[in-house]
Formats: structure tokens, C-alpha cells, sequence
DNA sequence: TTTCAATCTTAACGATGTTAAGCTACAGCA
DNA sequence: TGCTGTAGCTTAACATCGTTAAGATTGAAA
């Protein structure tokens, strides 16, 4: 057996990514992590207080995806309005491939409100960040002279929007061909832009 | 020990709604389910083919309660839009009030996307006449020369709105007092409101 | 009264999260 | 070079969970 590992931390949350997108949220148990990382079952305990924190961790990571994802298609496409909403359209799409990552995400599977109301954890800090961005190029695109609170409020209402559509599709909510889309990026960029 | 317990299996759905809601779905276990109703802690299985089964059950008289909701809502308020309106709100205070009811009831905490495909079980159908009433309700507001399928994506708008701020706020992502909103009811209502 | 099916219990299995205690191997110092 | 401390990992155990198999209890039909 090789004790030290190298850097048994990232793959843990490496390894407890890949089961999760494999085989849902249900079968990623520490102990399944740990083997898949090749490592003793009690072995996470020294690099994460518990699952939470590793679950955490893979919700961190996937958040940085996320954040990059939308800013790069809000990026492809010119114009602030454009870019917003191909944003919006990346946000469902990126549910949709990633259904058990997007629900560790967002969902409180993982810290059942049970987080010490202090504690800034790495997951809020990165979910704020892909918000903040999002509210950011929906005030690009909001009339100069609207006043703030207004423009915050449409921001809002778009993050719901895409929000829902991602939670209420991947949850099996959402029958496409009942509204005649060929796939669900098709149907979210009809729905963005019937906005306002 | 009472063998014949009279009423066992509506007594568990019972109790298995009021441990979730007071302690969240991952105290609700089959175990203290039996527990609490008083009885063995295999006995559930004589009533429900597995802990799915049960939490199906739970989901589904929440989602008879919900449209329930939904429906009194609507009728409170004179008018398809007002009326329409004030059911949206009633949506994201329901899941406010019942979160982990909520959750159960649309997220796939309970069955994984493991269901049978033909298996049209109580949960979809009480779901499924959740929206349809919905959706009648956002076809009355609608104007009479819009095509159809216009009218249905604005339906799905709607919905998509109301689930998403219902699913973010209850997950601790809509921060309140940054909106000047005085509880998660009015800032609905003020989101709702600013559609079309 | 006997029998039988419905209803519940007891007991066990494997898996999980978590903790306590001990083992290994590398780093730095003699 | 050899010694030692400590970070990193393992083994072993506990309580809990979902689930199943086998047996006990009961009320009602025959």
C-alpha cells in the first residue's frame, strides 16, 4: 500500500465528480469516493471534515465550471442583449448536461440550511460569483433610465426564469414536445426572449 | 403490543410528513417513520413496496394540498390576471412555508429518474393537474388572437418564474432586505407583477 | 371451533457516516 | 549516516439505515 498519496484531496473531489455525474447523487457515498480514489475509507477524514465539506468542495468546482460557461457564451455573441440571453440559454443547458451536479449545486442535498449561519463557505462565495455576473449584463441590457431597484428586479425575474426552466426540466417536468422543441436549448431561447 | 393497527398506512404518510417538515428529508428515514407511528420498524413494508413508495405518497398529498393553495388563490381575487397573480404567489409561499415539503415534492430526492417509464404513479398525475390548472388559469389571461402555442409558451414562462424564485429562495440564494422586500411574498408579487 | 389470510414482529444482512487508535514513510536534524 | 517527529494513511469498531426472510398474532369466514 502507498501511504502519502500526492495530492489525495483534489482526487477526491475528482473522484466523488465522476461517480456523481455517473451514478446520481444516491451512490455518491464517502466510502465509494475513497475507494474509487484507490484510498482506505476513513482516508476522506483527513482532508475534509466530513462529506459535506467534500460535497461542498465538488459543488465549488462545478461552480467555477458554470461561471465559465455563461460568460463565455454571454461572450460568442455581440451585443449585451444577445449575450445575456445566450447566457440564460447556457444556464439551462449546462443543467441539462449536468443534472446531479447542477442539483448538488444548487439544491441544499448537501447542507440541509444546517451551515453556521458565519460560515462564507466556498460554495456561496462561488455561487455568488455566477450571480453577480449574470446581474451584471442584465443591468447592461436595462434602460438607462430606469432606476435601480427596478433593473435589479428584472435581473431577478431573468435568473428565475432560466432558473426554473433548468430545476423544472431536469426534474422531468418539462415535456419538449408538447411545445414542439426539438431540445431544450431550443425551447429556453423561446422563452428568454418572449422577456419584457 | 397491538397487532391491527387500524389505519397504518395513511398513519405513516402522516407521520412521515411531520418529520419531514421538521426535521428535513434526511432525518425521514423508513425507521423513524415506523417509529414514530408507534410500530416495527419493518412494518412499513406491508404498506409501501419500498421507502420510495412512502415518500411518493407524502409528495402526493402535498401536491393535493398545493393546488389546493393554488386554487383558493385564484378565486380570492377577482379578475383571470389578478387571479392568475395571486396563484404565482401563492406558489413561492407555499414552497416558503413547506420547504421541505417542496423539495420532495418536485425535486428527484425521491426517485432518481429510476421510475418505470410507464409507471404513471400518484405523484405525476397530482403534479401534472398542479399545472394543468395553471396553465388554464395563464390561458384565460392571455389575448384572444394570440396563437396557441404563444400562449402556452407564456404559460411555461409563468411557471418557470414562480418555480424559480420558489426553488432559489428556499435554497438561500434571493437575499431580501437587497430588494427593500419585506418578506418573500411581496417580492413575488412585484416580480410577478412585471411580466409582459 | 377450526382455519386462513391479513397484519405485524423479530432477526438478520450489507452498506453507510463517523470516530478512535495505531501504523508508515518522508523531512529535518544530530 | 542514523534518529525522530509528524503528516498521511489504515484498521477496526459503532450506530444507523434500507431491505428481506421467517415467524407470531389476530380477526373473520367456514
Amino acid at each position: 500500500m502507498d501511504y502519502h498519496h500526492g495530492d489525495l484531496r483534489s482526487a477526491l473531489v475528482k473522484a466523488a465528480r465522476s461517480i456523481l455525474e455517473e451514478h446520481g447523487i444516491e451512490k455518491t457515498s464517502l466510502r465509494a469516493t475513497a475507494r474509487e480514489a484507490g484510498v482506505s475509507e476513513a482516508a476522506p477524514y483527513h482532508h475534509f471534515k466530513d462529506k459535506n465539506a467534500l460535497l461542498s468542495a465538488v459543488a465549488a468546482d462545478g461552480f467555477r465550471d458554470f461561471t465559465k460557461a455563461l460568460a463565455s457564451a454571454a461572450a460568442s455573441d455581440e451585443g449585451a442583449i444577445e449575450g445575456h440571453r445566450a447566457s440564460g440559454v447556457a444556464y439551462v443547458k449546462f443543467a441539462t448536461e449536468n443534472p446531479h451536479l447542477f442539483r448538488l449545486m444548487f439544491g441544499s442535498a448537501r447542507n440541509e440550511m444546517k451551515a453556521p449561519p458565519g460560515c462564507d463557505d466556498d460554495v456561496k462565495q462561488a455561487s455568488r460569483d455566477s450571480f453577480s455576473a449574470l446581474q451584471t449584463r442584465a443591468a447592461a441590457t436595462a434602460n438607462k433610465d430606469k432606476p435601480d431597484a427596478e433593473a435589479a428586479l428584472m435581473a431577478l425575474k431573468d435568473w428565475a426564469v432560466v432558473h426554473g426552466l433548468a430545476t423544472l426540466f431536469i426534474d422531468g417536468r418539462i415535456d419538449l414536445a408538447g411545445y414542439g422543441a426539438k431540445d431544450i436549448g431550443d425551447l429556453a431561447a423561446r422563452v428568454i426572449q418572449m422577456q419584457r
